[in-house]
DNA sequence: CATAATATGTGAATATATTCACAAAGCAAA
DNA sequence: TTTGCTTTGTGAATATATTCACATATTATG
């Protein structure tokens, strides 16, 4: 129903709206979205109008009734388990970050081969990876967060699917193959870099 | 020339040229990278047609020779400098990330507000903020990462802006207002987690 | 050297995404 | 309660992206 162009607009509308909120609004139209967020004012209808969001003739959407509906749509009901792999620089940082909770998410425990890593000095328990079948069975876990080396990105990866991972964030620079009913996404630095320099240079011609 | 969404297919085709190169392989047709990376083969001949890469009507295409295609249309010759705003958690494994020079760049700074964080102890000077604008004309910067909290985010990105920066890597999740010829790119751990729960939610669906 | 096999390259066709244009709904004000 | 203004909602038109279909180049082979 909601297809991947569409997600990531969904995803500019929230945070427009959580601003527009912050701001002491209560409600907003297409337009100021629009301004917002640079996506255009049909547009916004368009996809507010295909999810069954409705808006009123004049007064425009209520920003909390819309945020409440675009959370429907994304964000389950119930708070969602997600585990991390791979403790190193990046790793680490992901665990200290709070913003789990607010997207009602929960990091329920790290893995890493590392034994020294194993320690209680985490926010969360870590294990070796083979206790891994027991924390998803228990936790109910299909999301992980992957931040281990590039060399054994592929490897790791194999080893979350065959353990009933469905979706991985990845942040390895490879391109990772899984069966078809898994679902990677990646976070690649220098990939945002260099089409940030890509751009900036064009702009530098045009 | 190229447009956003092929920039994204770009660098998926390098990744993949990358591996196929790490298994040996010299050469490659746009049927292999396709199996690789998910695109379909008449769209990657299309792309590389229009971006004037030509391959042999039998012998398919070399992939050292792709490569440095590629690498042209993206990756400038020179060396770009780029400089990191905020050493908290992911600022500083930002800091430590050594994959910078692959892509033919160089963190050749860091800023924090916190006049603890101005040491020597990383691996590059961290410096105040007022010193931006004399770093970024020394070292001819154009591009930051940004990994401050949401709540000073705006403030610091118009700064940035104010002082010449043209491309900002965003890591805070918060829609930035910039003028028209800036770019930014966001980074979003949590509108990531949220699209693959999504989507494998989905799937259990279908 | 002719023939078959294999891949590229590309115009035309199709599919998908976005904008245009405007009717209908809701509110305000007279 | 009529009139005018504002904003949504949506079919039709347009623009953009992808696939189809196939001509064309290249190599291998008998
Ligand atoms: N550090 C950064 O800022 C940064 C930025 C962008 C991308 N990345 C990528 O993220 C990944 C991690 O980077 P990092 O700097 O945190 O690396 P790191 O070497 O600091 O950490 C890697 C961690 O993974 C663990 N590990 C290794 N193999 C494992 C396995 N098979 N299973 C479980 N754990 C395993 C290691 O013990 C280590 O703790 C790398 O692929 C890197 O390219 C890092
Ligand atoms: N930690 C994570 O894993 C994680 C994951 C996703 C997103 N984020 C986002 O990344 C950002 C940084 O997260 P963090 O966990 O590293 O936060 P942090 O609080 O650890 O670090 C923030 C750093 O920015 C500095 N800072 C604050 N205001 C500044 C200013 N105006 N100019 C320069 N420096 C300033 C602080 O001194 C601190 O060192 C946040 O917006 C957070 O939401 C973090």
């Amino acid at each position: 129903m909601v297809n991947l162009l569409q997600t990531r607009r969904l995803q500019r509308y929230r945070m427009a709206l959580l601003r527009l909120k912050k701001m002491g609004l209560q409600k907003t139209f297409s337009h100021s979205l629009s301004e917002e967020t640079g996506i255009s004012a049909v547009l916004i209808r368009k996809d507010f109008s295909q999810l069954g969001i409705r808006g009123r003739r004049r007064g425009g959407y209520n920003i909390d009734r819309l945020l409440e509906q675009l959370k429907l749509i994304f964000g389950s009901e119930k708070e969602q388990n997600v585990i991390l792999v791979g403790l190193g620089n990046i790793g680490s940082a992901l665990v200290k970050y709070e913003g789990y909770r607010q997207g009602n998410m929960n990091l329920v425990a790290a893995f890493d081969i590392d034994p020294a890593k194993r320690t209680r000095r985490y926010q969360v328990p870590v294990y070796s990876l083979e206790n891994l079948r027991d924390v998803t069975d228990t936790f109910d876990v299909s999301v992980a967060i992957m931040a281990v080396p590039e060399f054994s990105a592929q490897e790791t990866a194999s080893y979350l699917v065959e353990n009933g991972i469905k979706g991985i964030l990845n942040f390895a620079p490879v391109l990772l193959k899984v069966p078809d009913h898994v679902l990677v996404n990646n976070i690649n630095v220098m990939v945002e870099l260099e089409r940030l320099m890509y751009h900036t240079g064009i702009k530098q011609k045009a």
